[in-house]
DNA sequence: ATACAATGTTTGGTTCATCCAACCTTTGGA
DNA sequence: TCCAAAGGTTGGATGAACCAAACATTGTAT
């Protein structure tokens, strides 16, 4: 988290391309870098000399380029920043995919943390709460789109309540409503109520925000089960089976 | 709005500073300036050049500094795009004024026309919307701080049902639905129904944004009830009487 | 009126981020 | 093996944004 230095939006835009080509080709080569930012090849070598002497890149001439630690987690923290942006814009703005993404990509070296987070517990929120939810978010693209609200906008609220009434009664026949966060298929969404291991391990699921209350997205299992890929606060995350089982949450 | 070539964001900001001083002071002197955007005084006098250069500052060494009526559009639409942001942090986010101003402050130069104009019908519709409403931002406002949704989100929904119910009766009582925006009280929001004047001034009405389904919210209200101030799509507008009375207008 | 303090401007220098052109390396064929 | 093209680097050069200190102007207090 702690960067040291704070970055120039440029240099997180180079840190943010590397990140990308390395995850999608393995290896980021300084042509391919220039041509992601519509920059001169030049720009990138001394770019790269900059980010080599904050020690973030492994940087040699004529060398592969890759990210140190410190880099791979500064760039991390960037990719994240755009990603929540955009979820925001294309979820809650219903803003077309491509258009988020360059608006999210110049926002995200100006976003203060603080309205970052602010972000992610609104997404959160509409997620939880029963008047939010996605009949409403379909409703504000229709007023976006027509510029008029809906006529049924109260029908809405009835169904609404319904849905909360039937969920409910689901809940209650099933008898439990808690269940460990390993037996969520991917895409399913649910509420963390209680983080149940212990040690260092545990630790640090919390600093990464793995707290009772936040929601949760299962984005991926892997074939056998055991890597779980989860989305938390904007962030991916990548549990062990072990670890997934000692989360209890509780379906939305 | 056509601005001709794209301002920096810093020459951005020093015609947002002179925009604000002149308000403030009716005159910009280079020293406030300076302090404002906290910058060296010479770093001023370099940036008026440049603004000079574009027609956007009337500017004389050692004379006042005013902007010319291009100036004055650039400035306000920087200012609208801060007003939108800020409003946005601090009415849907919750986020503290202060912190949002300066959020604000730095997004307003990055941000797109596309997503500043959702950002603005998000705001509409939170107002129109039953399911929105400030018990629902209120709602927000406790996920946000609290990290935790209130206990009672759900009896939230039926509280803003009857809400709905007791307006929709009250509208029925006093029989119509419909009045002009010239009855409205200041800090009064509505909902623009029909704007029924005609000729230019309407179409410069239009252009700014003044349509059917549109929220106005009055600001203030002069003496003798004639210019009224209204804020429309984050644009603050000031309306002739004779205007008010040809826009009809639905209580919200 | 004059001196001077407050304010504004110029000049020279720094740091970024970018480009261009010329110059090196690497690498994959012929 | 050798060499060309593809890729990467270097060294200016530019322009934006800034600062510090020297210089210029203005109005006002005496």
């Amino acid at each position: 988290m702690a960067t040291g230095s704070a970055l120039s939006a440029s240099l997180e835009d180079y840190l943010e391309t590397i990140f990308r080509l390395v995850a999608e080709k393995r290896v980021a080569r300084a042509k391919d870098i220039a041509s992601s930012l519509k920059v001169h090849k030049s720009s990138v070598t001394s770019a790269l000399h900059a980010l080599a002497e904050q020690k973030l890149v492994n940087y040699a001439p004529y060398g592969l380029i890759t990210l140190t630690a410190g880099g791979q987690a500064a760039a991390k923290d960037v990719v994240r920043r755009h990603e929540v942006l955009r979820d925001f814009f294309v979820k809650v703005l219903t803003v077309p995919a491509q258009q988020a993404g360059e608006a999210a990509c110049k926002m995200e070296h100006v976003i203060s943390q603080a309205i970052l987070e602010r972000f992610v517990q609104f997404v959160e929120f509409v997620d939880i709460c029963p008047r939010g939810g996605d009949k409403w978010i379909r409703g504000i693209g229709y007023h976006c789109q027509q510029g008029k609200t809906q006529k049924n906008c109260q029908r809405c609220i009835s169904m609404c309540l319904e849905n909360v009434r039937t969920k409910r009664m689901q809940q209650e026949q099933t008898g439990k409503t808690t269940i460990s966060l390993r037996d969520l298929k991917a895409g399913q969404k649910a509420k963390i109520t209680k983080v149940r291991g212990q040690g260092k391990v545990n630790k640090r699921l919390l600093e990464m925000g793995v707290t009772a209350g936040t929601v949760v997205e299962v984005e991926r299992i892997a074939p056998l089960g055991d890597p779980i890929e989860v989305k938390i606060k904007g962030y991916h995350l990548s549990l062990r089976k072990e670890q997934a089982k000692d989360i209890d949450v509780e379906m939305l």
